[in-house]
DNA sequence: ATTTGTTTTAACCGATCGGTTAATATTGCG
DNA sequence: CGCAATATTAACCGATCGGTTAAAACAAAT
């Protein structure tokens, strides 16, 4: 058996091409029936899947929320080590990032437009950010690290991860950076972003 | 005389109010009537200024992008020290962001939804871009600094400074953090991000 | 084959939105 | 004033868009 093409069915061609063009377009810019055309279904038939714009919507934000915050929190699961783990996150969002590059301003827009919907899924990390704290001071307390914030860490390394995707457009200008180029420039930077952040907070 | 009130005229009014608008809904979200209303004129006279929403939208965008770029790359001028530059242009980013803190995830959405139409903002700092690539350069050769690609180094810095605008609503939710609280940490940013990158790339 | 429930479609509908028009108010000027 | 240019408004228009309807195609069961 050769890896089986497997047909999808409708409703996941609906997501798949759902989560296209809202990622491109945004809620506001989206209409009903590009999302119809991308599936190569009537319009009709989208509202007999999903209700209506909203639900769709959200059927594709929230997939791809709770994957994203997923991936991400479990890099840190069972790691011990301060270090090893910032390696590791670092790793799990640039990966997932490759995979799904118009993301993170998908999801920046959808914080800005909706602040509540997004607290279900920022929550569900609780745990892995109580773990990262512990990590964080105990690195402090061993006398590995210098004195620091751990929420500003934290959004430090966020920042290193989600800006390069975010602010794309102008970096392919201002160097003419190419697909391959951007993707070349993402996987140096999973050993880069780390080392830049370690060596600024190694005591 | 006390500092007049100018009361401003009425297609200052309008930019205002769609500035306003456009920043909280987007291009495709923002609804013309609104920006009257905000405005406190009838729609007709938006016309009247603004040909069309295009026209009124890069009006906003534009004077806005300009701004932004201006300053920023400005506060390179006449630096001599790369850690002194640095300092500077941190400091320069964040008063501007601080100034307009919707204006990060407003660029970065027309950057993606069309990317030819910043070229010319982005070319603006043309000569100050090269002045920084030859800052990190000289600080290179003195030993000052490690080696480091210096379009990453940008990269990261600009990371820095702009994420937490963009991330804002998430880290308003993690940390519950009120509008206070988040000029505060800003402020503290001031500092702190020079100090992190520094950290990270001096020799 | 008839029935029954599901999937898909073409055609349509009402609301909204960007933009226009034509008329009215306001201002500046000889 | 009278008159012309500018500023402002209410009412309207056509296009677009989200959503509905009613009927057709399809599938499964009896």
């Amino acid at each position: 058996m050769s890896t089986a093409p497997k047909e999808p069915g409708t409703e996941e061609r609906i997501l798949v091409a759902a989560r296209r063009v809202f990622t491109r377009k945004g809620m506001a810019g989206a209409r009903m029936q590009e999302v119809a055309d991308e599936a190569g279904i009537n319009k009709a038939l989208l509202h007999y899947y999903f209700r209506d714009k909203q639900r769709l919507f959200e059927g594709v934000f929230k997939h791809s929320a709770e994957r994203q915050f997923t991936c991400i929190w479990d890099s840190l699961k069972g790691r011990e080590d301060l270090f090893e783990a910032i390696h590791a996150f670092v790793g799990a969002y640039l990966d997932r990032m490759i995979e799904d590059p118009a993301l993170p301003l998908f999801i920046a827009n959808e914080m800005a437009r909706d602040p509540e919907g997004l607290a279900e899924f920022i929550d569900r990390g609780k745990e892995s950010r109580a773990h990262y704290l512990r990590l964080v001071e105990l690195a402090h307390e061993r006398g590995d690290i210098i004195d620091i914030d751990p929420r500003e860490l934290l959004v430090n390394i966020m920042a290193l991860c989600a800006h390069p995707f975010i602010a794309r457009p102008m970096l392919a200008h201002i160097h003419g950076i190419t697909d391959e180029a951007f993707r070349r420039m993402i996987a140096k930077r999973k050993r880069s972003v780390p080392e830049f952040i370690i060596r600024s907070i190694r005591a």
